[in-house]
RNA sequence: CGGGCCAUAGCUCAGUUGGUUAGAGCGCCACGUUGACAUCGUGGAGGUCACAGGUUCGAAUCCCGUUGGUCCGACCA
């Protein structure tokens, strides 16, 4: 059959997936080989492909398949989170545009069969998309947060923990997204710099004087003013403190207080304490026992607890806005400045968090903590790169307590039960049960009133944070909770978690804590994080910007392969990829590298027998030097395999294909036109080239298993992903050496002929300056063909004698000559040949003031001074060769 | 304010425990196509390793400082 002169990928990728996957290659289940298992980091449920997804489930790939190769149990589970806020979201736009229907009007019961309703239909996008990378995941096990079973674990930690009093309800100030009407964990806002105002407001004293002014950007907030704080050192109120001023507008009159708190320098030195809008205010009135009085809804509106009837009702910024103008009217306004501060938004709506004091469940984190950063500072848990220890200590040094729930309903209900005769916020009792039967009995049980009934009591209407879910997925995955000594067994702890380090506090620290509170082990033994996907500018990627290149048109444009190439050419671990399609055009080029090779070689015809001893030896020679080179290459691939360095390693096969296989080897076989090949370097190189498709197998997997299987006719399920890994074996250095210095007098010979604008294809006639050295290296059989064949040479002597007309070079300490048909320009010649000389003299100048140093020869390890000592010997040598030709050309 | 990370060719980055006058890809320059591949080949140019000091026989590499970038955290009336 004839092949296309260009690699096409569409042909090919999706036969070899769905190939793969019908032979089950991707399935796991436990027997007597070693685990290798990966959890994938979920991605959310309503989410899209996109380029932090491939690089991050790229690299999972090619750490999976090689396992696979090296003959272990490579178990890859992929699922999906919840995302509770943006599903939720997701769920009400859905049910709104297509259902017509107002989540205000359904029942959480009739919402959730929505909800799931949407997951099936629209939750598994993602997941297919992953395969169009090639990801060899068992599909089998696919997880998601909120399975049956997830669920139940969840419910049950949440539970145990409860027991354990790790786990509490507490009234605390949180961050309150108005527009998603939840609260959010400390990682979910986002603080950046914003424009702001500073409002001067004058709180006149109780008699009508002037009082004291105080600063604010919120002056919506005076309402819920309970007192004006002052440093007791400053001396400015020290008459004051004791005293009350009164509120603008409303006339209210506040103690004025005297706190440590206050920054004496800042604004006015005086501070309006609203203990419902701000969390250190919410300290002080503490401190000094004061009300809290809380004017803004959740939906963030001025609510009928603020006195000043004109801005109820208002949206905050609203009643913002409308606040300059009655302060102005009633002249309190003193001045307004404008500032610069930093405003905490929403990761999730985008919308300004408001600090809100609230009932909501903590985990208490202390505790947890110990272990998981222990873990990770004794290398328990590696980190690739080590760098992101900093980081993780830094944040686990630091913890505070975890606030885990969410005013939603999609999510693990909170399985928490109050009495109805309490009222909301206000109940003394909670029952904590798996199950509602057993919240009555401990009702039952805490009451003494044996005739409570369901019908007493209410669930707690929130859900669990989705994070709250996912940090036991590790365990969970693997049905940890309910069988805790079945396959888990086997697969934990995983080998590897690769996910951006972006969500390091999110998941990372959280699914550590978890491996260690609910298993007594850690989670993985390894975390590679990858850098985050920016564009040309360094900007992240983001919907917002429009600067995301469309994940699945790449995958068209470039193939699978190409886009892996791409990602990973540039990926070291940590580091950020600055994206290019280029780097892509990179990936692709190279298939059709591989793809030209396997035509060339297919377009062979083979005889049994060489046509000539030359030919035999030379080719012989190429296939010892190609077999020994690859065994070098391999070493070093696997040890970037075991360092997590596959940019090195993709990059150590790639040169090699190119330069080492296809440059160089390929080139040295090659038959003349139409001629062909015998039939022992023919196998041979067969042979190579289906290990090489092996060893580069898991980065770019189909147009290797495609070439693995256009290179010979394979039997049933002998396919390029099931082979064994080559591993590397001995190799001859001395004979790789020999081959590089005939590399290197081949390259010269074709800079003289570039230079002299001589054609690649005018045979030339090159002498060698007789030398021991290139007698030995001539000796090597085969070399003196492959050195005529490659650099086109009519012929290739070694002689005493200086030929004419000839131009010389410099390989090693040898001289060679090319002659040329033409007159040699003595003056450019001289240059080259000074310039030349000037180098060598400089480099072994430096030499010599090292071995000159007795303190170098003495302490420097002895392999090194002998190697010093041969850089001089061999410098010198050039440097006489250069003298000479100078002298000889007068 | 505190902390991390980084600074190497025009660009993006490698550079393992300190040991050739520093490497790759892209880009650039010259030449090249009846030949596996122009998604290509051959050759070439291009760097005071941010700056200043220190340790060492020896520093891109280790230490200190400076400058610049970037990220995280705290504060933020």
């Amino acid at each position: 059959m004839e092949l296309s002169a260009r690699y096409t990928p569409s042909d090919i990728e999706e036969k070899w997936y769905s190939h793969w996957e019908k032979s089950g290659y991707f399935k796991s289940v436990p027997d007597d080989r070693e685990a290798f298992s990966i959890v994938i980091p979920p991605p959310n449920v309503t989410g899209m492909l996109h380029m932090g997804h491939m690089l991050n489930n790229t690299i999972q790939d090619i750490l999976i398949r090689k396992a696979r190769l090296d003959g272990k149990n490579a178990c890859w589970v992929p699922g999906t989170d919840h995302a509770s806020i943006a599903t939720e979201a997701k769920v009400v736009r859905w049910l709104r545009d297509e259902k017509k229907l107002r989540k205000a009007d359904l029942t959480r019961d009739e919402f959730m069969e929505y909800a799931y309703q949407w997951k099936e239909k629209y939750g598994g996008i993602i997941l297919h998309q992953l395969r169009k990378l090639g990801a060899s995941c068992d599909w089998d096990r696919t997880a998601f947060t909120m399975d049956k079973g997830y669920y139940e674990d969840v419910i049950r930690v949440f539970v145990d923990l409860y027991q354990r009093d790790k786990l509490y309800r507490g009234l605390r100030m949180v961050n309150w997204d108005p527009e998603a009407k939840t609260v959010l964990s400390n990682e979910e806002v986002i603080y950046g710099e914003e424009n702001a105002q500073l409002f001067h407001i004058q709180y006149k004293n109780e008699d009508g004087s002037a009082g004291v002014v105080i600063a604010t950007q919120r002056p919506e907030t005076i309402f819920a003013d309970v007192a004006i704080a002052v440093n007791p050192k400053d001396s400015r109120y020290t008459a004051l403190v004791g005293k009350k001023v009164l509120i603008p507008l409303i006339n209210r009159p506040i103690p004025v207080i005297a706190d440590d708190y206050v920054d004496i320098e800042f604004g006015t030195g005086a501070l309006k304490i609203t203990p419902a809008h701000d969390p250190n205010d919410y300290e002080v009135g503490q401190r000094h026992q004061l009300e809290v009085i809380d004017t803004i809804s959740d939906e963030g509106r001025i609510n009928d607890k603020c006195a000043f009837a004109p801005i109820v009702g208002l949206d905050r910024f609203e009643a913002r806005k409308q606040m300059k103008g009655f302060l102005e009217e009633n002249g309190s306004l003193v001045k307004i400045e404008d500032y610069r501060t930093n405003i905490g938004r929403s990761e999730r709506t985008n919308s300004v968090v408001e600090p809100k004091l609230s009932l909501q469940w903590f985990v208490k984190m202390s505790d947890l903590g110990v272990p998981a950063l222990k873990a990770v500072l004794d290398e328990e848990v590696k980190f690739y790169p080590p760098s992101f220890q900093n980081l993780y200590r830094n944040w686990m040094e630091n913890l505070r307590d975890w606030c885990i729930s969410r005013q939603l309903w999609w999510g693990q209900r909170i399985p928490a039960w109050y009495l109805k005769s309490e009222g909301l916020s206000q109940e003394t009792h909670v029952f904590v049960a798996l199950t509602a039967e057993d919240a009555l009995a401990q009702a039952r049980n805490a009451t003494g009133n044996a005739q409570l009934s369901m019908d007493d009591l209410r669930q707690d209407e929130d859900v669990l944070d989705t994070w709250a879910s996912s940090w036991l997925w590790p365990i969970s995955v693997f049905d940890g909770f309910n069988k805790p000594d079945g396959e888990i067994n086997y697969y934990y702890p995983t080998s590897v978690l690769v996910t951006g380090w972006d969500i390091i506090f999110f998941w990372v620290a959280r699914m550590v804590m978890a491996g260690y509170e609910f298993r007594g082990e850690k989670p993985f033994q390894a975390v590679y994080f990858t850098g985050m996907v920016r564009d040309k500018l360094r900007r992240k990627m983001s919907k917002s910007l429009g600067n995301s290149p469309d994940a699945l048109k790449l995958l068209e444009d470039y193939g699978a392969d190409g886009v892996r190439y791409g990602l990973m050419s540039s990926a070291a671990a940590g580091g950020d990829i600055l994206f290019d399609d280029k780097l892509c055009e990179n990936g692709r080029n190279f298939c059709n590298k591989l793809w030209n090779v396997l035509r060339l070689i297919k377009g062979w015809s083979v005889t049994e027998v060489p046509e000539n001893e030359e030919i035999a030896r030379k080719n012989a020679l190429a296939v010892q030097w190609l077999t020994d080179k690859f065994q070098q290459v391999l070493i070093q691939a696997e040890s970037d395999f075991t360092q997590f360095r596959l940019s090195e390693a993709l990059l150590g096969l790639y040169t090699f294909i190119w330069d080492d296989f296809c440059s160089w080897y390929l080139e040295m076989i090659k038959p003349g036109y139409e001629q062909p090949i015998d039939r022992k370097t023919y196998e041979a190189t067969i042979d190579l080239l289906s290990q090489i498709m092996v060893a580069l197998h898991p980065f770019m997997p189909f147009v290797t298993e495609e070439i693995w299987h256009q290179l010979r006719n394979r039997k049933e399920g002998d396919d390029c992903c099931a082979q064994q890994y080559p591993k590397p074996g001995k190799s001859d250095i001395q004979l790789i050496a020999r081959v590089e210095a005939a590399k290197n007098i081949i390259t010269g010979i074709r800079d003289i002929r570039n230079q002299n604008q001589v054609k690649p294809r005018d045979p030339l006639a090159v002498v060698a300056q007789d030398s021991l050295a290139v007698q030995e290296l001539f000796a090597q059989e085969g070399l003196q063909e492959m050195v005529m064949k490659m650099a086109v040479l009519k012929s290739f002597d070694c002689s005493s004698n200086e030929p004419q007309n000839a131009k010389s070079f410099i390989s090693g300490t040898d001289k060679f000559y090319v002659e040329l048909n033409q007159t040699i320009d003595v003056a450019a010649e001289r240059k080259k040949l000074t310039e030349e000389l000037e180098y060598q003299r400089g480099f072994i100048q430096s030499i010599e003031n090292k071995l000159s140093n007795e303190r170098f020869v003495n302490s420097a390890p002895a392999a090194v001074v002998e190697n010093e000592r041969k850089k001089l010997s061999d410098g010198q040598a050039r440097i006489q060769i250069l003298e000479d030709s100078l002298s000889k050309l007068g």
